[in-house]
DNA sequence: ACCAATATACTACATTGTAGTTTAATTGTC
DNA sequence: GACAATTAAACTACAATGTAGTATATTGGT
């Protein structure tokens, strides 16, 4: 059974960005997604090794060992990371209805149709 | 000298739902808050409190005693507020130009046409 | 002058943000 | 093939934040 969206915990902005990586790329290793959060972060590695650690305690993540090495793998969907973003920006920092700011995805942030009616339909949901 | 925006500290969530109601009503005793927060965010009064007690020493508010009761106040700007959640959602969720969703705030969020050059002037200046 | 309500202060504890240190495994080198 | 260097994983740490409870002081009503 389909994880209700509103038993995903809400995500932490570290949270978010790793999501993001993975979402974009695919199952990293830490040292992996280490090169991304330095750049882009700041982060020292063992940052981004606790930071997975807890998602994965969390139930946001899931971690297998491929060959050795354990690879981390988004548990949650992009649309379900979003709609948990976009319900908080849209209610308290633009105020206006979802819809608004669902519809602004429809141009950008590289969605496929689909992945904007999952959106559409998890916000709905709550 | 006016405070840099990237002097003040990035907002949790619950710094900025406070900071909302500032923004809307002015100077609020922590009970007046705490009629607000326990409704929207469930609250205990002891949470209201330590939230705003935490964010006068941080800067982002002030208070001052009125006739014995203290009256917080906003130290930030709605545009400087927004100016933070904006960056983050267009950066890392829209992952569009800032602009495209600053012109989102001129239909929608009530603010004045002065706000919203503030807040584009703010986005640049980082 | 005392009681009830309220305001303020002090304390608490789990989680998150952001790491360092230690130990185990693996790989490259002579 | 033994040892050094690198890397992975585990364990530990500590300040800030989220979310309160309890104790004390003050004030307003009777």
């Amino acid at each position: 059974m389909r994880r209700a969206n509103r038993d995903i915990p809400d995500l932490s902005k570290p949270e978010y960005d790793i999501l993001r990586v993975l979402w974009k790329k695919g199952g990293q290793s830490v040292r992996e997604m280490h090169n991304v959060m330095e750049k882009s972060n700041g982060w020292a590695l063992t940052t981004t090794r606790t930071v997975m650690d807890r998602m994965v305690n969390k139930g946001l993540l899931r971690k297998k060992n491929a060959h050795g090495v354990f690879v981390f793998e988004p548990l949650i969907s992009r649309p379900a990371g979003l709609a948990k973003m976009v319900r908080f920006f849209a209610d308290r920092v633009l105020e206006t209805d979802v819809n608004t700011v669902v519809s602004m995805f429809s141009n950008m942030s590289g969605l496929t149709g689909e992945e904007i009616d999952e959106l559409r339909r998890l916000l709905k949901e709550e």
